[in-house]
RNA sequence: GCGGUUAUAGUUCAGUGGCAGAACGCCGGUCUGUGGCACCGGAUGUCGUGGGUUCGACCCCCACUAGCCGCCCCA
C-alpha cells in the first residue's frame, strides 16, 4: 500500500533552479542599492504577538480581520502564559516594534533599515499572489530632529525606488501618489465621505455599499464603471488636508520634480493598512494581471506611538519580490533565452577505482574557485560525455593514463577542441575558457 | 470569502461510452578512451481524489482537492 504523498499547501510553492537564481539576482541588486542609499538589514522573526498587528495594522482592516494566521501558543509550564501568536502578515509593524524595544531612536539618527523575506496572509491564490509570499522594504524613520518628517525623505525614498527598478531593468511601470492626511486630519476627511455618500449610495455597486460602512476610503478604489461619475462628485482628500500636509505633499511632488522622477497624482489611491498617514503610493506594472501592485507604501508618522513607542515618523515600502520576479520572467521571455549556467568543467573518472582520486582532484579545482561537476566512474564514457555537455562547458577525463602521467584530457564542448594538460596547468587552462 | 475554468507519461498536450496515445525528454543499442547528428529498440501512467450511473467510465453525473483567470484584497 502506498503512501499518500505530501505536497506543498495551497498557496505556498517551491522555488527551484533555475529561478531561484534570478531570486538571487532580484535580492542582491536590492541589497546593492540599498547599501548605496546606507541602509542596513533588520531582520525580524517570522511570528509575533497578534496584538502588534491588531494595533499596528489596524483591527478592521482586511489583513488583520481574515487573512491572518494566527494560533494559540498553550503555555508549557504554569510560570508561562498562554499568548496569541501570528505569522508576520507585513513587515512594517515588526520593524517599528525593534526600533520601539532597542530604543533605536536615542541614538537621535535617522534609521534607515531594510528586510528581504517571507510574510503568510491566508487569501485565495491567484497570478502573483500567495499565501507565503516575499517582500523586499525599507523603513526610514526616527525622531523628528532627525528630519524624519521632511519630505525629502519622502522623495528620496522614491528616488532610490525607481533606481532600483532601472538597476533592474524593469520597463513599463507606472508611479501613483498620493497624500491622505495627517492623524488629526484624516478622521475628518473620512467622516466628510461618510456623509456624502450616504445620499448616493443606494446607486453604487454592493461591494462598494458594504465599504461605505467599513472602510469609505476604498470605495475610491472601485472599478466599477457605472460607479466612476458618482466617485468623481465625492469630495477629494486633497482639500480636506491642513495646511502642514499640503505643503509637505508639494514639496515632495517638488524634489521629484526636480529630480526627474515620474509620477501620477491619483487622489483615489488609498492604502489598505491604518497606519498611513500623509504620502502614499503605489507602482503598478500591466503585465501582472489583476495583482497589479509591483510595490506600495507611505508614510506612518503615528505608527510607534500607536505600538507605545515615542513619537517616530516614519516612511516605507514594501516590494511583492514574487511579483517584481514574474515581471522580470515576463521580459525575459520577450527577449531571447538565456544560455543555460553551466559548470566550468565536468570531471569524469573512468573507472570506480578513480572516483576517490578524482574527488580529491575536484577538491584542488573547487578551492582554486572553479565550478566543478563531478561525474560517477561507473559510468561508460559516452554516458559521462552525455551528461558532461548538459552540465558543463568542458570535460576532464580521468582514466588510468592520467593517473599514471598526471596529464590530463581536456575537451572543450562548444568547440570541440581536445588539449592534455599537466595537473600543475589544470586550474589556469580551466579557467582561461571563456563563458 | 464569491464566480468562471482546467486536471491524461518526467514535460507540453491529443483522445474515444468498449486494448491508454503523440512530440520532446529519459534508458539501451548501432558506437568496449570521445558528446552534440542520425538510425534502431525500450520503459512510462491508480487518466487529480472519492463516490454514482452503466454490461462496461479516462469519457456522463455528483462531491472534494489543487492549479489558473476574474471579483475581493494587496505586495
Amino acid at each position: 500500500m502506498a503512501e499518500k504523498i505530501i505536497r506543498a499547501v495551497r498557496g505556498t510553492r517551491d522555488l527551484l533552479p533555475p529561478e531561484t537564481e534570478l531570486w538571487n539576482h532580484v535580492e542582491s541588486t536590492a541589497r546593492r542599492i540599498f547599501t548605496r542609499y546606507n541602509f542596513g538589514e533588520i531582520r525580524t522573526p517570522i511570528f509575533e504577538d497578534t496584538q502588534l498587528f491588531a494595533r499596528g495594522v489596524g483591527e478592521e482592516t482586511d489583513i488583520v480581520s481574515k487573512e491572518m494566521y494566527t494560533w494559540e501558543d498553550r503555555s508549557r509550564a504554569q510560570s508561562e502564559k498562554a499568548q496569541s501568536l501570528t505569522l508576520r502578515p507585513e513587515n512594517t509593524a515588526g520593524v517599528v516594534r525593534a526600533y520601539i524595544e532597542h530604543q533605536l531612536g536615542e541614538s537621535g539618527l535617522l534609521q534607515k533599515l531594510y528586510y528581504i523575506g517571507p510574510q503568510f496572509r491566508r487569501e485565495r491564490p491567484q497570478k502573483g499572489r500567495y499565501r507565503q509570499f516575499f517582500q523586499i522594504g525599507a523603513e526610514v524613520m526616527g525622531p523628528q530632529s532627525a528630519g524624519s518628517e521632511s519630505p525629502l525623505r519622502d522623495a528620496e525614498m522614491l528616488e532610490m525606488l525607481t533606481s532600483l527598478l532601472d538597476e533592474l531593468a524593469i520597463t513599463g511601470w507606472t508611479l501613483n501618489i498620493n497624500s491622505v492626511g495627517s492623524a488629526s486630519d484624516r478622521p475628518l476627511y473620512v467622516e466628510a465621505l461618510r456623509k456624502a455618500l450616504q445620499p448616493v449610495i443606494g446607486r453604487m455597486c454592493v461591494d462598494c455599499q458594504r465599504r461605505a460602512e467599513t472602510n469609505p476610503l476604498r470605495v475610491l478604489d472601485c472599478k466599477v464603471p457605472e460607479d466612476q461619475p458618482v466617485i468623481e462628485t465625492l469630495p477629494r482628500i486633497a482639500d480636506s488636508l491642513d495646511d502642514a500636509s499640503k505643503a509637505h505633499f508639494a514639496a515632495v511632488c517638488a524634489a521629484l520634480d526636480i529630480c526627474g522622477v515620474p509620477y501620477q497624482r491619483n487622489h483615489r489611491l488609498v492604502r489598505g493598512l491604518d497606519y498611513y498617514t500623509r504620502t502614499t503610493f503605489e507602482f503598478t506594472h500591466g503585465g501582472l494581471g489583476a495583482q497589479n501592485a509591483l510595490l506600495g507604501g507611505g508614510r506612518y508618522d503615528g505608527l510607534s506611538e500607536m505600538l507605545g513607542g515615542p513619537k517616530a515618523p516614519g516612511i516605507g515600502f514594501a516590494i511583492g519580490a514574487d511579483r517584481l520576479v514574474l515581471t522580470l520572467q515576463a521580459q525575459q521571455a520577450e527577449q531571447a533565452s538565456l544560455p543555460p549556467d553551466l559548470a566550468d568543467a565536468y570531471l569524469a573518472p573512468m573507472g570506480v577505482v578513480l572516483d576517490a582520486p578524482a574527488l580529491s582532484l575536484a577538491r584542488e579545482l573547487r578551492r582554486a574557485g572553479l565550478r566543478i561537476d563531478l561525474g560517477d566512474g561507473s559510468f561508460r564514457l559516452k554516458k559521462s560525455f552525455e551528461t558532461g555537455n548538459k552540465l558543463a562547458r568542458q570535460i576532464i577525463l580521468f582514466g588510468e593514463d592520467e593517473q599514471q602521467s598526471g596529464i590530463f584530457t581536456v575537451k572543450n564542448f562548444a568547440n570541440g577542441e581536445q588539449t592534455k594538460v599537466a595537473r600543475e596547468h589544470l586550474v589556469t587552462a580551466l579557467k582561461s575558457i571563456e563563458k
